[in-house]
DNA sequence: TGTACATCAGTGAACGCGCGTTCACTGATGTAC
DNA sequence: TGTACATCAGTGAACGCGCGTTCACTGATGTAC
């Protein structure tokens, strides 16, 4: 369908991304450069900087990709669904097709230590924080329209995805430490901290003997 | 007490943090070098670099500030709270004296105006992100140690943490984008979103004539 | 199918810039007696 | 109180480095006829 100029443009930026990968993995982010990423992918530096306006861009070039189909599992969900639960449907909707599509650009284990190497290099942890942030701007938005709400008036969907986001955030890093590796368990530590979620902020932690008498009654209203 | 030397690096120190927010809000960050920021504070280059390992961490020199007196609020909060109670506590504690404490080093309207540079400077919200992250990973260690949890058995303290900054940092997001730039308007902001949390999180959000039938009772324990 | 022209990805070399480091040094503050 | 010495904050000048930009240019791909 696309031209062949488009399909040379598609695997010259393929071809850096992947460059950029293998340098950054092996040696580490700050002892890469530009020069050396474009000299893997076999074009001049000039090129690089046709297709990523810096070093930080390429890096994160593979998460910018999981985070449009993310995006797009969620819009998907169906109406019904209550904000939380299309939130985590769309969590495992994606992760069910997104491991296919960065394969066709990286080797999914390259692309898991480039995960690790993020999480360890603060330069890149920060930058991936702030996408982080702008990624939450976007899907407040997206839940606001679900629910036929105006996210300047009404703080819940900002708090909600704040807080999911924060979740399986904490949930990823703390599997990112462990030793099961695999999606399956990201699956499984994703749920189990979302689940912890509730208890963490408004269960008793401790027998009410020791607490002061709590003034909060239960006035749930979902029956 | 501290001796004359001690005193004189404080101030050479403060000066450097002074020249550095001025020069960052006047002129913006990136466009702000280190050589102008010594220049300013009347110091060599070198010895900026005695103080700060570089630009980044001049900038966030009144945060940290900040933010320890944050954790000694949250330490100094008596046990029986229950840990939401307690990191919100902490949180009133902290903005009743930190005023006084920025204003002997810069002016409060400074701040301000330096605060909402970093919201809108991606290089410093980055910064600013990855910070907001190691603070969390400490807060979760206090939380675990209050009720006596091994932090990486019990994903409670990570997640009540990570929650709750992600919607006290929504809130202050979005109060800097209003009209009431007032500590006290903050603190109504706050209190806003920190009550929208569980609603946001676990009600219902629209009639339940629309909703798909739900699955959940309500079981909370605190009676 | 072939020719003429337009578009545009990629080139190569050079450059400015500011960050952060290195060096040997000065002079003020602190301490011992 | 005074002297001799130790410590250490600050100096000034120079440097290496990589990022990101600029220039005029080449040659492959796409299109019109």
């Amino acid at each position: 369908m696309a031209g062949l100029r488009e399909r040379k443009k598609q695997r010259t930026r393929d071809a850096l991304v992947r460059a950029a990968n293998e340098l950054f993995v092996s040696r580490g982010y700050e002892r890469t450069t530009v020069d050396d990423i474009a000299a893997v992918a076999d074009v001049s530096q000039r090129t690089f900087f046709r297709y990523f306006a810096g070093k930080e861009e390429v890096a994160f070039a593979i998460d910018v990709m999981i985070q449009e189909r993310y995006v797009e599992s969620l819009k998907a969900r169906p109406p019904h669904e209550r904000p939380i639960t299309a939130l985590r449907n769309a969590v495992e909707d994606s992760w069910n097709s997104i491991g296919e599509a960065v394969a066709r650009i990286v080797p999914l284990d390259l692309h898991m230590r480039m995960w690790h190497l993020i999480e360890t290099t603060p330069a890149l942890t920060a930058v991936q924080m702030r996408n982080a942030m702008d990624m939450e701007h976007r899907l407040a938005l997206i839940i606001a329209e679900r629910e036929g709400l105006d996210v300047r008036a009404d703080p819940r969907p900002q708090v909600l995805v704040a807080s999911f986001s924060a979740t399986m955030r904490t949930a990823m890093q703390s599997w990112g430490q462990g030793q099961d590796l695999t999606v399956q368990g990201a699956r499984e530590g994703a749920r189990g901290y979302l689940e912890a979620l509730s208890p963490a902020l408004f269960d008793a932690w401790r027998p009410a003997a020791e607490e002061a008498p709590p003034r909060q009654r239960c006035v749930r209203r979902w029956t």
